[in-house]
RNA sequence: GGCCCGGUAGUUCAGCUGGUUAGAACGCUAGCCUGUCACGCUAGAGGUCGACGGUUCGAUCCCGUUCCGGGUCGCCA
């Protein structure tokens, strides 16, 4: 029988009683992390979410409490009073070490069967076994500090948009479906029948019907949802830090977004980050780093062969520059004699992934040159070649030809990462962030076989390139912006379109029947014409920056709890079946199984 | 949807070319132990080798299917 906490308030956390404490009463409430029997001595390790105190227990100065304390187990809740004196053997290990409690009384208050794995830190247990069991995952320390971090995080970013006259407005959860970009979560509505809600992937026309509204500065700690297969840097939930500005520009709301990594940076991490931070723009960060998320920690950048290669005889370059492609290489320095033929070969299947045909290469081993390239190029265009990849004796030099230059740079981007990783060059010491600017307005899409917005169909394109809308879409850029760390892409945003005619071309230019656009989007049309002040605005992943802030492979890390790959939560067992009931309530029939 | 990796005591793992009773460490249970702190010592319990099917005299091991988890490509305006 448990008994109860009545009488009893605690003084202390575990983990902040120190030497300037002894003597004191204090009274404690936490977890057994373990108990150590020695015969008439038992000493008991309690911890809460601050750390861990040593209580210990004497046969010889009280034999109850004594006899309670041999019978607490791992992970049973205690409260414990008593006086806090000095060690006679001291562990300097852990903060508390230097002391300990004299327990006067001791209450179970709870007991506790043998968890399935233990409440340590760095715990190697298989990550659905942890999830299975989040609630005890997210008592081990390591977790904790996460959790932790990641309120400290969002507190900072928080005082940071107050403190600059940002107001917090929240916006629906249960909204109109609208097809472009990623698939919606629906969810059925009873009152009418054979209609659907859908869960928002963004706030973004709600704040831009804010800026409308007056309230020129937004912001929002908004939860987000998007139907898509996950990674380890996505969930189908997720959380953005979500701020819009009227009667600004580019520059002002990418001030405003870099202040607040600064700040949280500081502030959480102690860190000084260094702004405003370097831009590049996406053409550049596609050509020197085949990545519109550009990982500047290390080097090893693309270099365009498509000139030196331009009368190459050698078919398969040849053909990738006829049909409007590019060969581009980089140079893995110094690793000849550490990536033999085997390996090479290995990642000529692996970059087939990302649509490459394969992989050219030379390598200017200790022991010999070799090259699956070299032989079919003219003595002259394997100078060129070498000299464009300032190649050394040491180096290996890896290609990639194709018709599509989207290919080139996503295989070699990925590669240069890839390779970067393997031979740890990445420099770790500190982030690296940075603005990429002048994203293109629209993205071929081939299945549609028309142009998709890249961003929103709200974004504003480059006033220089607006006259291209209708007469060469694909080289309009626009006026957006991602910030980005570590390579990855931490947040991004623009400048939004104000002008209903210019909407109008943009919607055209999309494909979009006037019809269709009223029909998705005729409340924000609508809403414009009452006097829409210029604006723009981004967004950050919020799990994201405190993945990388706080140094974790994954974002389920630092969610509390956090979706599996299939998007099931394997604790509760959603998503479950529901009660036909319910579905009848809700004008749904049930679909049978395959065969049945 | 494609490709790759993994699944063996509660946990982390080992398990040879297919062969008798599937092991280790930690954890757990019991006993001993007055300064431990990953306490120590002794003894013990604990297994649907993810599931189903096949090959075989015999399958944890080989084959097929399937389930679960991870990574990744597609997808993610």
């Amino acid at each position: 029988m448990a008994e109860r906490i009545t009488g009893l308030k605690r003084t202390h956390y575990c983990g902040e009683l120190r030497t300037g404490d002894i003597g004191k009463e204090v009274t404690v409430f936490g977890w057994v992390q373990r108990q150590r029997d020695l015969g008439q001595l038992i000493f008991i390790d309690l911890r809460d979410r601050s750390g861990i105190v040593q209580l210990a227990f004497d046969d010889a100065t009280d034999r109850e409490i004594f006899a309670k304390a041999f019978e607490c187990r791992a992970e049973f809740v205690l409260a414990a009073c008593g006086k806090v004196r000095e060690r006679s053997s001291k562990n300097l290990e852990i903060p508390t070490g230097e002391i300990e409690i004299e327990v006067a009384e001791l209450r179970v208050l709870a007991k506790a069967e043998t968890p399935p794995f233990d409440i340590v830190e760095n715990s190697k247990v298989k990550e659905d076994l942890r999830l299975k069991y989040r609630y005890l995952d997210l008592r081990r320390p390591d977790m904790q500090k996460r959790i932790i971090g990641r309120h400290k995080i969002v507190k900072a970013a928080r005082d940071y948009f107050d403190e600059n006259g940002f107001l917090e407005i929240e916006t629906p959860n249960l909204i109109k479906s609208t097809p472009e970009g990623a698939r919606d979560y629906l969810v059925p509505s009873r009152v009418f029948a054979g209609k659907f809600f859908a869960l928002p992937q963004s706030p973004q026309l709600y704040k831009q019907l804010l800026m409308l509204s007056g309230f020129d500065k937004y912001v929002q700690v908004a939860r987000c949802f998007r139907d898509e297969d996950l990674r380890a840097d996505r969930q189908p939930e997720f959380t953005q830090i979500d701020l819009e500005m009227s009667f600004v520009d580019a520059d002002d709301v990418m001030a405003v977004g870099e202040g607040m990594v600064k700040r949280v940076y500081k502030e959480v991490l102690g860190m000084d980050i260094e702004t405003p931070l370097r831009r590049m723009t996406w053409q550049e960060a596609m050509d020197r780093f085949g990545s519109d998320k550009p990982d500047l920690r290390f080097g090893m950048e693309l270099k365009d062969l498509s000139g030196v290669l331009s009368g190459t005889e050698f078919r398969v370059f040849a053909q990738a520059l006829s049909e409007g492609g590019s060969v581009r290489g980089i140079n893995l320095k110094g690793k000849a004699d550490h990536l033999p033929r085997k390996e090479i070969d290995k990642l000529t299947e692996w970059i087939k992934a990302y649509g490459a045909k394969g992989l050219a290469w030379t390598r200017l081993a200790s022991t010999g040159e070799s090259s699956s390239y070299e032989k079919f190029l003219s003595a002259e265009e394997v100078a060129a070649v070498r000299s464009a990849l300032g190649a050394e004796p040491g180096d290996v030099l890896l290609l990639v030809a194709s018709p599509k230059k989207k290919v080139v740079y996503d295989s070699l981007g990925a590669l240069r990462c890839e390779l970067a990783a393997r031979f740890d060059l990445i420099d770790r010491s500190k982030p690296c962030l940075l603005w990429v600017t002048d994203f293109p307005l629209f993205e071929y899409d081939e299945e549609e076989g028309r142009y998709v917005a890249m961003h929103h169909p709200f974004t504003m394109p480059k006033e220089e390139d607006i006259d291209r809308l209708e007469s060469d879409p694909g080289s309009v850029r626009a006026i957006a912006y991602d910030m980005v760390l570590n390579g990855n892409e931490l947040g991004g945003g623009s400048i939004r379109i104000n002008d209903p005619e210019l909407q109008e071309r943009m919607f055209q230019a999309l494909g979009f029947t006037p019809e269709k656009a009223q029909e998705q989007f005729g409340f924000l049309i609508d809403a414009f014409r009452f006097g829409v002040p210029p604006h723009g605005g981004m967004a950050f992943g919020l799990d994201r920056l405190v993945m990388l802030m706080l140094d974790c492979e994954s974002i389920r890390d630092v969610i509390a709890f956090p979706k599996v790959a299939s998007s099931a939560e394997l604790m509760s067992g959603a998503p479950a079946e529901v009660d036909d009931k319910q579905l009848t309530e809700l004008n749904i029939c049930k679909v049978q199984a395959d065969g049945e």
